[in-house]
DNA sequence: CTTCAATTATCAGAATTTTCATAATATAAC
DNA sequence: GTTATATTATGAAAATTCTGATAATTGAAG
């Protein structure tokens, strides 16, 4: 992706442009309002990196430069620890996303692909299956538009179904995509029996239309 | 990998077939072991996964050529469940593994993974560093020879360290590496730091001359 | 329709991992 | 060297995952 980095923090700048071309990005910076609107005005970016402090005008006003001028370019507001009112704001202008300082890069990488992730779908990309919601960036599940609470392994196998809604998945498949390559010599898959029992369970307290239905012999399918 | 699959019965031998493929592998096949031989005079395979109970020849006899001849050519023996016998013969005649049946294809890519790692490493490929061996394959640690069992993460950050010994691994890129993505918004290593200390622990007891030293502010250093 | 073997489900307990509260230690500022 | 602050360590409790024993269900065979 063409990134843009608005920071006026010139270390911090520096380490966030060495993480994202770590990551096979294109990064461009800038350090002040100014700059920032003149680069937003020379390229089309997928993704900035907004700092609300800057030197010469607030990020806020970048944010709605971007949201007025760029429609394609996804936002994500940089701001200081328990700033909430940034938050709100931020996201109220149209933000995409939101990082509170100080962060890991680590952090700023996994945002900035879910951000790749959601424009490449264009939207909030979730699965849908009947009335359950997934949301695979931010690993919650809704019903009916309720939260529904789900342990990790639970949310990877429906995961892993609703990719793939109602089409036959077998045992060994699905184990090796949720558990990974921990699983060797399989004979047994009480773990995963167990696993199906508690998700079901929770689907079905929860009111889901949909159902995990064994079929005998192979796996798993999921049923609206 | 080029493999070679010497399996008389016809559905096990397509399937395998297929899976083989399915990971990027040149498949070749023989039923007997006249045409077994006969292919392994003409090429030299990577691998080749011999069934003992073959018509026309014991699959042993197979694995005494393939040693004598093709010695480049690793082996898995593959044979009815419960023949100890047969495990303890073939890896006496110089099979690299041993997969009883029934097995599942999942199984079968692993040790082909496997087989394919030892052998771009010449032999048996384990990390040492002081009186500790590891062995990446079975997941096994040995400090002056005797086991030591470690839990799944303790030898994941184990294995990770003895991979670059002496280098400054970063708290944030251990965690990335041995937890994966479920790591987020991470600002809090106490799960970090508590199987870190139950490892030094552990190493620490079985008489391991290495040691994991924190670096204040950044992370460990397995130092010998 | 029974019977049988194989597969899947369930519950509870065991093992593992994570979190919490708190203590110890390292670095920097004075 | 003290003091203050951030970082790392520790033990115990909590949460999660896995395992074992056992029950229920399925599909096939008689």
């Amino acid at each position: 992706m063409k990134i843009l980095i608005i920071e006026d923090d010139p270390s911090l700048l520096e380490s966030m442009t060495a993480a994202l071309k770590k990551d096979g990005h294109v990064v461009e910076t800038a350090s002040d309002y100014p700059s920032a609107i003149d680069r937003l005005g020379v390229y089309a970016y997928d993704c900035a990196l907004v700092d609300i402090m800057l030197p010469g005008g607030s990020g806020l006003d970048i944010l709605g430069y971007i949201r007025e001028n760029c429609r394609k370019t996804n936002v994500i507001i940089i701001s200081a620890k328990d700033s909430l009112d940034d938050k709100v704001k931020g996201l109220e202008l149209g933000a995409d996303d939101y990082l509170p300082k100080p962060f890991h890069l680590a952090e700023l990488s996994a945002r900035i692909r879910s951000v790749y992730r959601r424009s490449r779908n264009d939207g909030d990309f979730t699965y849908r299956a009947g009335n359950v919601v997934l949301d695979p960036d931010t690993n919650k599940v809704t019903v009916d538009g309720k939260d529904l609470p789900l342990l990790k392994k639970e949310f990877d196998i429906l995961a892993y179904f609703m990719q793939r809604p109602g089409h036959l998945v077998d045992k060994e498949v699905l184990a090796e995509a949720v558990w990974g390559d921990h699983i060797d010599q399989t004979d047994n898959f009480q773990f995963l029996y167990a696993q199906v029992k508690n998700l079901r369970k929770k689907l079905q307290e929860s009111g889901a239309d949909i159902e995990l239905k064994a079929v005998y012999g192979f796996g798993y399918k999921l049923k609206v």
